[in-house]
RNA sequence: CGGAAUGUGGCGCAGUCUGGUAGCGCACUUCGCUGGGGGUGAAGGGGUCGCAGGUUCGAAUCCUGUCAUUCCGACCA
């Protein structure tokens, strides 16, 4: 993409609405704009990581065996009625109706649609067990929304739900999506710590939130470093039962529930920590199955309610923590993975014909190799455009300057380390991988 | 929802106390000199001061109402 004909509006002070790191870069590189309280415009940028995280997050759902499907944003009162969280979810559900005057409402979350999907299709524990997720949109009328895209009204959100025969097969499905939660976050270069959660409003007895550690982040974590180790372990493989089993009886507690004079932990082995919330897992049985009458026919003959497990990470919510997570003084440092182009190609001096024809020829090469470029053609001077690329954080960049390139040489400059190199033009063409 | 602020060109702000017809920096347009970390000279364009009432000869400024946004607290991916 070349920058001259990219919408990529970088701002060069902070917006007075944004307080914090994540919101004020996302503002100034032209990731987003706000449009009202909570809800945002993604821009060119800023949706290419989304989708990026989104495809990592949807490779790891596959791979755990959950298959994608799309549900609407908008639901019918009626199911939530059934369900009976129409009235108990209150106001932070955006409540609308058609013109018919019948009582709609925008999806804060998906159980009751899901399980309205199952009970219709899904008869006999033959067809069991199964795993049913979405990446859509959702609207939680939020009392104080902030933080930019990290607390918005309106965001991205996978959800998966998971349907079993009995307790037994749940515990397993949850684990499942607990090892896939692991291995997503390790893709995305994060650490992250599974807390013991409480279940709230979704309900159940066993639940775990996964916290991205980040010097920013809100809630303050306690926990064993042996956590730490075991993420490692899922850099490479997948996790036996009994590995689970044991990683998840190690320590991690927010500060609230965290009692230091009671801690099961050696102090030489507890870990403090901030930690942003980004995905959260359920298992709650029959909390939604039961009362919307959700049944499957067992080798028995007999009926009973499928087990339900639901799985939820903040697709959009990680633009923001992975930012927290990866930023400069001079903007933000993107994970290669999902950066929204691999390489920043910048031309110092577009008047300078060697200089551009170099340029073009470069650009040319690395995209005929399926190099993501992003080629700054601007014509303006370098401090501006060193700026923006700093800003905007591609993990690569590609400097070239009539200075350099009398002598056939061109600067790659690695944006998390700093680390500058002087090579040939062809050198730097297979360091990049073209 | 309880508490606290703020709304003035695209962005950041001054002007409000003490009413007199809107200003600065950045950005933008044109031309020139420049050209490796936001360079420089000249000339321009853009705002009925969140909105609605009121007071006044006259309101960005005073009064009333209203809307929006942000921050702190309880809740959440």
């Amino acid at each position: 993409m070349r920058l001259s004909s990219c919408f990529m509006p970088t701002l060069r002070e902070n917006p007075a609405e944004a307080q914090i790191t994540s919101h004020r870069l996302m503002l100034r590189a032209g990731l987003i704009r706000q449009t009202s309280a909570g809800i945002y415009i993604w821009l060119p940028l800023g949706l290419r990581v989304l989708h990026k995280i989104e495809q990592i997050v949807r490779e790891e759902q596959d791979r755990a065996g959950a298959q994608e499907i799309l549900m609407p944003t908008i639901q019918s009162a009626e199911l939530w009625q059934e369900s009976g969280r129409y009235e108990a979810y209150g106001k932070e559900m955006l409540r609308i109706s058609d013109r018919h005057g019948r009582e709609m409402l925008y999806g804060p979350t998906n159980e009751e649609m899901v399980v309205d999907l199952f009970r219709n299709d899904i008869k006999s524990y033959k067809d069991l067990p199964k795993m049913l997720y979405h990446i859509q949109w959702k609207f939680r009328d939020e009392i104080r929304p902030r933080f930019g895209i990290m607390r918005g009204r309106e965001f991205l959100m996978k959800d998966n739900y998971s349907f079993d025969i009995d307790a037994e097969a749940g515990r397993i499905s949850y684990n499942k999506m607990y090892v896939a939660y692991l291995r997503t976050f390790a893709r995305l270069g994060l650490v992250a710590i599974p807390v013991r959660a409480d279940t709230g409003a979704i309900g159940g007895d066993l639940s775990h939130e996964f916290q991205i550690l980040a010097e920013t982040g809100e809630s303050t974590l306690y926990y064993d470093k042996a956590i730490e180790k075991f993420e490692l372990a899922t850099l490479t493989g997948d996790i036996d039962p009994d590995s689970i089993e044991k990683l998840q009886s190690l320590y991690a507690m927010e500060e609230e529930k965290h009692d230091p004079d009671n801690c099961p932990v050696a102090p030489e082995d507890l870990r403090s920590a901030k930690g942003i919330e980004v995905g959260h897992i359920f298992f709650f049985g029959t909390k939604y199955s039961e009362p919307m009458n959700a049944r499957v026919t067992g080798p028995d003959g007999k009926l009973v309610p499928v087990e339900m497990g639901s799985y939820g990470i903040g697709v959009s919510r990680l633009v923001g923590a992975l930012i927290e997570a990866g930023h400069d003084d001079n903007g933000i440092i993107w994970p290669e993975v999902v950066a929204p182009y691999k390489v920043g190609l910048i031309n110092l001096r577009l008047k300078d014909a060697d200089c551009t024809a170099a340029c073009d020829d470069l650009y040319h090469r690395l995209t005929d190799a399926g190099v993501e470029v992003l080629y700054d053609d601007r014509d303006m001077g370098a401090g501006g455009k060193f700026a923006d690329m700093d800003l905007i954080g591609l993990p690569w960049q590609l400097i070239v300057g009539p200075r350099g390139l009398k002598d056939g040489m061109v600067e790659l400059k690695c944006r998390a380390s700093g680390a500058r190199e002087q090579l040939s033009l062809e050198a730097a063409l297979s360091k990049l991988g073209a």
